[in-house]
RNA sequence: GGCUCGUUGGUGAAAUGGUUAACACAUUGCCCUCUCAAGGCAACAUUCAUGGGUUCAAAUCCCAUACGAGUCACCA
């Protein structure tokens, strides 16, 4: 029996040939230099932060060369897959503007080397193994779980290499006649790539992150076709996949470097172009608890998920710029040299990307984040802090909402200015520190923060004097000559000097006066420029909140 | 255990054989100041996991050791 009968007899209804798919799939017009990347995660859990910065790195390399980013579903693990995980992944590449070129979503098809969806692909992979088997470079394997399990206990214990290789590759070796019987018979099996390699010879690989590496040549049979679903692995999906779309560099996970050897065989025995490869460094992370650096964990750490930064409300270049600063270190430099160019822009290389693994920083993203809010003008900020509220906190707004000119007002105190405030992280801790200026986030149970002065009688004498001469009028330079006239006639010193030299003589400083203004009128002793607050508020709220004080405190 | 990679400060890291080991974040101190934020100025690795070697010269090259990571599925 031939192997073309055998091929024949596994894949009856296969009739196109790889020639078929080559004119297919004929290569890209594009121009001189342009990378073909693709971002290709499996549906079986949310995007985290590696699969963020993949898929970074991978706009950002087709958008420079002007090539083609096109995303691919890899859903052969039909068991695992998780629902929603499709959508989310499409929402976050929106969400961050790094959009593929090409991809199929909700029946459409962008692009013009789809399916992108590996389990719509089943002919052509069949199509493929079929021509494999026929040039006797794969075959059908009844080994059994049970089977494989002796095989690999036996291995373990007798210390030699483990896996299904030479003479634990049983079926290797068993004639056609023989293999098509047992197919005949219904028995199940995997399709198993039948490996030339020699574990005793080394090839030399070039990844374009780790530099040359020296690899032992793959002789394992691993299997390219599932017996259940007749899926292919994501080996062997790889290798068609990448051929017939054509692309030239793949960026993938570092935990892919091992698989290397057993890929350049599978495209060899093609004959096919292997592409480059962009092993990019892992995401690590200190745990908390042992302090042991391990691989970023979706179960224990929140920030690994995509969700948190949106959730938090991160801008989502800084998210973008914490990503890429982690994937290239002089990206920083790059982006404050460039603070008005795209992100897209920057020229990555893999080289210089860290071999070993790095530790998210959120440090880091919080100040790139500061950065990038202070930059924003304070009706920007607002219409985003409003989106986000929107989603993540219908009580913040709701109050943003209604007190819209007071929020941008409150968001623009010192903005202005060359230097600007950077109280914020991300949306979600605006509210936390604004609070106060919404008259509805007053509670009854307040905690008036006090410092130096406490005696409530003091304190009400003071605000009362004050109200009296405040004018909303007044600049703030004026506004501030009253409140030192009055601080010193009622024995707070304003002269900082003279108070150091002769404490006692005085009640408290200036300091310690406006202390009273300010916890009066907040509950808090910091907050922004006070004048500000005050010219916000208005003479009516700060009479009515003295009043509050008066009852509650 | 086999194979592969890595190890520069709290973190990300630069330096690719040659003066005091960049820079950023974090931390700490001082200054400024109505508080805070911001800003300014400082401090923070006598040393590049450890040991040996090559060299006039090593974080940089070589070897060994230790430690860490990835991988060894009909998961991707």
């Amino acid at each position: 029996m031939t192997n073309q009968e055998l091929a024949d007899l596994i894949f009856p209804n296969i009739t196109k040939t790889i020639a078929d798919y080559e004119l297919e799939y004929p290569a890209r017009n594009l121009p001189e230099g342009a990378k073909v990347v693709r971002f290709a995660p499996s549906p079986t859990g949310f995007m985290h932060i590696g699969n963020m910065m993949s898929a970074t790195i991978n706009y950002v390399l087709a958008r420079s060369s002007k090539g083609v980013f096109f995303l691919r579903n890899e859903d052969t693990d039909q068991a695992r897959t998780v629902e929603g995980a499709v959508d989310f992944i499409h929402h976050i590449l929106n969400y961050y503007g790094i959009m593929a070129d090409e991809y199929e979503y909700n029946g459409e098809i962008i692009g013009n080397y789809g399916p992108y969806i590996q389990s719509e692909r089943m002919e052509i992979y069949h199509a493929f193994i079929k021509h494999l088997i026929t040039i006797g470079r794969a075959y059908p394997c009844f080994l059994t779980s049970e089977e494989l399990e002796e095989i690999r206990e036996y291995q373990a214990k007798s210390k030699k290499r483990i896996g299904i290789y030479g003479r634990y590759a049983k079926y290797r070796y068993t004639s056609n006649e023989e293999l098509a019987k047992k197919i005949q018979n219904g028995e199940k099996y995997v399709i198993r790539f039948r490996s030339e390699g020699d574990f005793n010879k080394k090839f030399v690989f070039e990844d374009l992150t780790q530099g040359k590496i020296e690899f032992p040549e793959n002789d394992i049979d691993v299997p390219i076709m599932k017996s259940e679903n007749k899926l292919p692995t994501y080996h062997f999906a790889h290798v068609v996949d990448d051929h017939l779309m054509h692309t030239t560099h793949v960026v993938r996970g570092n935990e892919w470097m091992s698989s290397v050897p057993l890929h350049y065989e599978l495209f060899k025995a093609f004959n096919f172009k292997m592409p480059k490869y962009i092993h990019t460094s892992l995401i690590l992370k200190k745990d908390e608890e042992t302090g042991a650096i391990r691989k970023i964990s979706k179960r224990k750490d929140p920030e690994a998920l995509m969700f948190y930064y949106e959730e938090k409300g991160y801008p989502v270049l800084a998210v973008i710029d914490a990503v890429l600063t982690i994937a290239n270190s002089n990206y920083e430099e790059w982006r404050t040299n460039n603070p008005d160019k795209p992100f897209y822009e920057f020229p990555f290389s893999p080289k210089k990307m860290s071999p070993s693994g790095a530790l998210f920083d959120l440090d880091k993203l919080n100040n790139i984040s500061k950065n990038y809010l202070s930059k924003m003008s304070a009706s920007e900020l607002y219409e985003n802090y409003l989106a986000w509220a929107k989603k993540y906190d219908s009580h913040v707004y709701e109050l943003i909402s209604r007190y819209k000119d007071d929020t941008i007002a409150f968001l623009n105190i010192e903005r202005e200015i060359k230097k600007p405030r950077k109280d914020y992280e991300n949306y979600s801790t605006i509210f936390s520190k604004s609070w106060y200026m919404y008259d509805e986030a007053w509670s009854k149970d307040l905690t008036y923060e006090f410092a130096k002065i406490t005696a409530k009688e003091e304190i009400l004498k003071v605000m009362t004097s004050y109200l009296k001469i405040y004018d909303e009028a007044d600049s703030q330079d004026i506004w501030f000559q009253k409140i030192k006239e009055l601080a010193s006639s009622m024995n707070y010193a304003s002269d900082m000097k003279d108070y150091k030299e002769h404490p006692d003589n005085y009640k408290g400083d200036i300091a310690d006066f406006t202390t009273i203004m300010r916890v009066v009128l907040t509950t808090l002793k910091m907050t922004p420029n006070l004048y500000d607050i005050m010219q916000i508020l208005g003479k009516e709220r700060m009479q009515k909140r003295l009043e509050i004080f008066e009852e509650s405190y």
